[in-house]
RNA sequence: CGGGCUAUAGCGCAGUCUGGUAGCGCGUCCGUCUGGGGGACGGAAGGUCGCAGGUUCAAGUCCUGCUAGCCCGACCA
């Protein structure tokens, strides 16, 4: 993309609103505009990394065997009049009535939903296990919206459900889900770290979640060091396997590692004490196991072997969307912009063309352009004509991880420099070998 | 939902107390000089002052009502 013909409102100053990082950045980087209270219009950068992130998380759950479908955002009450959640779910369940006068609302969520499409179409236990997932945006009516998109009301989110005809089979459908989950967010180059946590009003038994560390977290942790040092990395694990399933789950789960909602004084003084932190963390996805308690208040049930009807066992499993924008820009910026990580930058190499209308400088800019394009690379060209200052701001706050600036004095000794936004370093190099490396550090992701 | 606050140009703000021609900075547009970290100078565009009603010769400013948004708390992915 050519940053002339993009539309990309940066903005210089930082707009009152804003008290945090992520959403002070999102708002400068022209990736979000707020429309009311806690609902955001996705911007073309805002909206391009929201789609690799849904990228992502499609690729995990599909990798472990997740089937995708999509639900309707407006539901009717009578399935939730079923579990009795119409009633149980408060003011923030957002009604809303059609002209026939019949209840509806815009769902926060879909157990109710995929319960009734499970009960009408699945009659045997030979059908099972299945695992359904969709992406869809939900709506919960919160008091209080702030943060930018990292508690909006309205919120893309991930959420999966499990059927399963024993408790066992649930249980490795959590350990896996817990797994995928940890592949999603190492793939985005965040760490989540899986904490025992309170059901709310999901209700349920077994339930963890999964937090990035980040100083403006809403929730405080506490947690046995060691757990940061736990990584899924590269292994190669067979999401069938029930016994590898658990074992990651066991490895994951088994030092202290909870929010202030569950967290027990005395079990944390176990913990070695130079190894007890606390800190804060941001909620970025949970894992449920709740059991037969929609199954059996909306009558999804199998047939077994023994010719019995049994309700099922089922879980749910969400992921935030559209926060983990603001969990990641949480995690990854300084004071001068977003620090992208690779797998999930808006374009993966900015080139800055520092004297746009050189014909030396253009027409490098221009190879440099069209050689990441034929490597299947997405290079944003800042080919404006504005003063280098001002280009090198604007690549420094949306946070690509790569810049290629050409100019005029580096093209006499025939060389351009890559800078590293993170690290802030830069290398001389030729442009193609510049191609080579950026292109080298994609291809190993 | 309790407490506090705000609403004036795309963004950040002054002007309101004490009523009398709508302002500043940034951004935008044009021009000149510049040209490796938001440059300088000159010119220009851009406003039903959140909405409705009232007081007044006259309302951004005073009064009444409403709406929206923000902050702290409680709540929450």
């Amino acid at each position: 993309m050519r940053l002339s013909r993009y539309f990309l409102p940066v903005l210089k100053e930082t707009p009152a609103d804003a008290q945090i990082a992520s959403h002070r950045l999102m708002l400068r980087a022209g990736m979000i505009r707020q429309q009311s209270a806690g609902i955001y219009s996705w911007l073309p950068l805002g909206y391009k990394v929201l789609k690799k992130i849904e990228n992502i998380v499609h690729e995990e759950q599909q990798r472990v065997g997740h089937i995708p479908l999509l639900m309707p955002t407006l539901q009717s009450a009578d399935l939730w009049r079923e579990s009795g959640r119409y009633d149980a779910y408060g003011d923030e369940m957002l009604r809303i009535s059609d002209r026939h006068g019949r209840d509806m609302l815009y769902g926060p969520t879909n157990e109710e939903m995929i319960t009734d499409i499970f009960r009408a179409h699945v009659g045997s236990y030979k059908d099972l296990p299945l695992t359904l997932y969709h992406i869809q945006w939900k709506f919960r009516d919160e008091v209080r919206p702030r943060f930018g998109v990292m508690r909006g009301r309205e919120f893309l989110m991930k959420d999966g459900y499990n059927f399963d005809l024993t408790k066992e089979d649930a249980m490795h459908a959590y350990n896996r889900h817990l797994v995928s989950y940890l592949r999603t967010y190492e793939r985005m180059g965040l760490q989540a770290i899986p904490m025992r946590a309170d059901s709310g009003p999901i209700g349920g038994d077994d339930t963890h979640e999964f937090l990035v560390l980040a100083d403006t977290g809403e929730s405080e942790v506490f947690y046995d060091k060691g757990v940061t040092d736990i990584k899924l990395g590269a292994r190669d694990i067979d999401p069938y396997n029930v016994d590898e399933c658990r074992s990651v789950m066991e490895e994951f789960t088994s030092l202290y590692a909870r929010t202030d909602e569950t967290h027990d004084a005395a079990e944390f003084a176990k913990v070695p004490e130079d190894r007890q932190m606390t800190a804060r963390g941001i909620e970025v996805g949970q894992i449920f196991y709740f059991g037969t308690k929609y199954s059996e208040s909306m009558g999804a049930e199998v047939v077994g072997q023994d010719g019995k009807k049994t309700p099922v066992h089922m879980g749910s499993h969400g992921i935030g969307v559209s926060r983990l924008l603001g969990a990641l820009i949480e995690a990854n910026h300084d004071d001068k912009g977003i620090i992208w990580p690779e797998g999930v930058t808006p374009f993966h190499v900015g080139i800055v063309n520092l004297k746009q209308g050189d014909d030396e400088a253009d027409a490098a800019c221009e190879a440099l352009y069209k050689s990441f394009q034929a490597l299947g690379l997405d290079p944003l060209y800042d080919d404006r004509k504005e003063r280098a200052g001002g280009k090198f701001a604007t690549m420094d706050l949306i946070g690509l991880p790569w810049r290629i600036t050409v100019g005029p004095r580096g093209l006499k000794n025939g060389v351009v420099e890559v800078t590293s936004r993170r690290s802030g370093e830069s290398e001389e190099m030729t442009p193609e070998q510049a191609v080579e490396k950026v292109a080298k550090i994609y291809a190993d992701l």
